[in-house]
DNA sequence: CGTTAGTTTGACGGCACTCAAAAGTTGTGG
DNA sequence: CCACAACTTTTGAGTGCCGTCAAACTAACG
């Protein structure tokens, strides 16, 4: 339906279209920006169409210049440690936005890995702080949309039982198709079992012992990569209390 | 050697000297202010001094209002889950910033409690804005600020070992105490083990036999809160390389 | 000096890691 | 279409790190 990769050609009516489920929405379409306003924001935007898989879209060290936002498919965040092991931080969907680990350094503090191949919207950040900076009300949202990526991170179970962590991934995903407008019963991984465990902080056998306990548990049914949550109650009540109801 | 507790009846020698190890100084002291917007810069600076412990700077829920920075004790922000159990996110001390966990619900996301009695400056982030909003540079730096605040979080080593995360914690303090110009070596603890282990993820008890084996090994000389750093360079192999050297 | 809170040490058990192998899936060439 | 290789996922057996429960020890304070 979008066929134009650049962002100059596209009418106003077109862009709004493929902004309308896109965090770079709130950026996009600020309540304060005049139609003259949007007609110059729309043109920092520029777009990636087809990323294969196995690219990166920046990786750790790299100059700091443009935030992307996800339209389709799975980037994942990650870094390597001095042994070599790979530690994921984050995977990131439609309407997910990255690039603010490289605010500060300016430079980039891990790296963005395609998993699944992928459409994105560049805005180079130069060209959006200048057209901030005369816009106060642009730069309070940008603000927002860095202190929000990161603090998400942070109520993330990080020290509980693998089970549980488990579940709040689970969830965090149902949950983030849902506001897509996609069924949050439904699932399609678009990691591995490796990433999944790396990103939850514990090996695959346990986390595909896990998976294979709560499908016994009647909670989820899995088929490899496809996903169904049976039991979404029960699902957000271990996520959040854990496995043992205490005393 | 600070006496004025109203920031409007200082002068800019004296808040300059005030804040020469300060965090905020990257906003106040930024080399684009000119003398007259330093002297409007300086004037939105609250400051509140001898904060007795047990006290709170905000708590969750809370609205957002001011960021915060430590001039000296210590404060830590933590969250209560579901369980009501106690999750301690960081620890701050001189030259910390704290509160941009608020910056886009516009509500606090965690709760700062004083552990230690302490001074702060406070700075309210609508006046803040308002002048940033005449100071593109300032804006800049204020992203910059709270885009560093999160990312030094993410780097830090989440599911390693017990003894490497600890190595890692007194590490990450005795680098901060250096910045403040004081002893990388000698360390003394603001915090209990109860709320180091809270924010390792571990419990009191591995802690405690994490510093007494690492005593007994030769790389710290413990004694309660004191803390005693003896071989650096070899916390340091284990805080980045963990305990086994993989083949 | 007794009380209380914080810290350390010990004994034991379980969750998750390691090593290992089997089962299922995908891609390639004959 | 099948055979084979390479990869991903699952399952099993054994071990160890760390959590739980319990008690001793230390420091601080009235």
């Amino acid at each position: 339906m979008d066929t134009a990769a650049d962002g100059s050609t596209l009418n106003v009516r077109t862009l709004k279209r493929a902004c309308s489920t896109c965090s770079l929405n709130e950026l996009c379409w600020h309540p304060s920006l005049s139609s003259l306003d949007l007609d110059r924001l729309k043109n920092i935007v520029r777009r990636a169409d087809n990323l294969p898989a196995g690219g990166h879209l920046f990786q750790v060290g790299d100059q700091f210049t443009a935030i992307y936002a996800v339209r389709n498919g799975c980037v994942k965040s990650y870094t390597t440690d001095a042994n070599g092991d790979e530690h994921v931080h984050g995977f990131h969907i439609k309407g997910d936005l990255l690039g603010f680990d490289a605010v500060y350094p300016e430079r980039h503090r891990c790296s963005a890995s395609i998993i699944q191949n992928c459409s994105v919207c560049v805005m180079p950040f130069d060209e959006l702080e200048e057209f901030a900076a005369k816009l106060p009300s642009l730069q309070a949202s940008i603000m927002q949309l860095i202190s929000r990526t990161y603090s998400d991170h942070l109520l993330f179970p990080a020290t509980a039982q693998a089970e549980q962590r488990l579940c709040a991934f689970l969830l965090d995903l149902s949950k983030r198709q849902e506001k897509q407008g996609l069924s949050p019963y439904e699932l399609d991984l678009p990691m591995s079992r490796v990433e999944i465990a790396s990103f939850l902080g514990f090996t695959v056998e346990t986390g595909s012992r896990m998976l294979s306990k709560m499908q016994k548990e009647g909670l989820i049914k899995v088929k490899r990569r496809h996903i169904y949550l049976i039991d979404i109650d029960k699902l957000n009540h271990i996520a959040t209390h854990g496995l043992i109801t205490k005393h």
